[in-house]
DNA sequence: ACATTAAGTGATT
DNA sequence: AATCACTTAATGT
């Protein structure tokens, strides 16, 4: 994609948050990027060499336990931006999360060395980069709370519905043993779940998909 | 038609 | 809620 229209497509989505002038200089640093569902754009120890800012699509941000177990953190979407890549990018520490593409993606790559030059610069960036902490901080509070309290079923219908609203899309394609990774549970357990919420007429299933009827 | 992969189910812990 | 041990159904080659 040609800077222009780069330029064009960032002032649509960002004038509200950033001054013209950061947008001027994102442009001129950053790099665009196309990305297909489920490449992973930064696994679990890599280091990173840039920050992603996603304009559209959704990103799964995942922890993997030292036994294997992989848990979903959260999801960014447009708007968001990695924050974990801020805390590592500054000191270029190794990524303790697995961020892989939930849904095909379009983001802008910015070179870490302008994250604190554009601190220092401009507010929009330093309130931008505070709010992003601020958000994904009650957002892991929450994924706390979810693991912690709630009961398989509320929580494979809460994830059922968190990815409806992210993926702007009733319909999941996905299968049980996805979803069962991504809960940490079994297959079974989520097969049979799905079943009872399918019966409360809440869903509706087929082979690689899932109709989500009430969110 | 055959193999592979997803999903459904009873029984057991 | 997890695991086992199948079974059944859908899909790819």
């Amino acid at each position: 994609m040609d800077k222009t229209t780069l330029r064009t497509k960032l002032h649509n989505y960002y004038h509200v948050v950033f001054e013209p002038e950061l947008i001027d200089e994102i442009v001129k640093v950053s790099q665009y990027k196309m990305i297909k569902k489920d490449t992973i754009l930064l696994d679990i120890g890599e280091s990173f060499k840039a920050i992603p800012l996603i304009l559209h699509g959704a990103i799964k941000i995942s922890h993997e336990a030292a036994n294997g177990d992989e848990i979903a953190i959260y999801f960014l979407e447009m708007g968001d931006t990695c924050t974990a890549t801020f805390g590592s990018g500054l000191q270029s520490k190794k990524s303790k999360v697995r961020a892989i593409a939930e849904t095909d993606a379009e983001i802008i790559l910015i070179p870490i060395e302008k994250l604190e030059e554009w601190l220092v610069k401009y507010k929009s960036w330093r309130d931008f980069v505070m709010d992003s902490y601020h958000t994904r901080f009650d957002e892991m509070i929450e994924t706390i709370d979810t693991l912690a309290f709630l009961k398989m079923d509320k929580r494979l219908y809460k994830y059922l519905v968190d990815k409806v609203q992210i993926t702007r899309s009733p319909v999941l394609e996905t299968t049980h043993k996805e979803i069962a990774l991504d809960i940490n549970t079994s297959r079974v357990v989520v097969s049979r779940l799905l079943k009872q919420l399918e019966n409360e007429k809440k869903i509706k299933l087929n082979r690689n998909k899932i109709e989500v009827l009430e969110y």
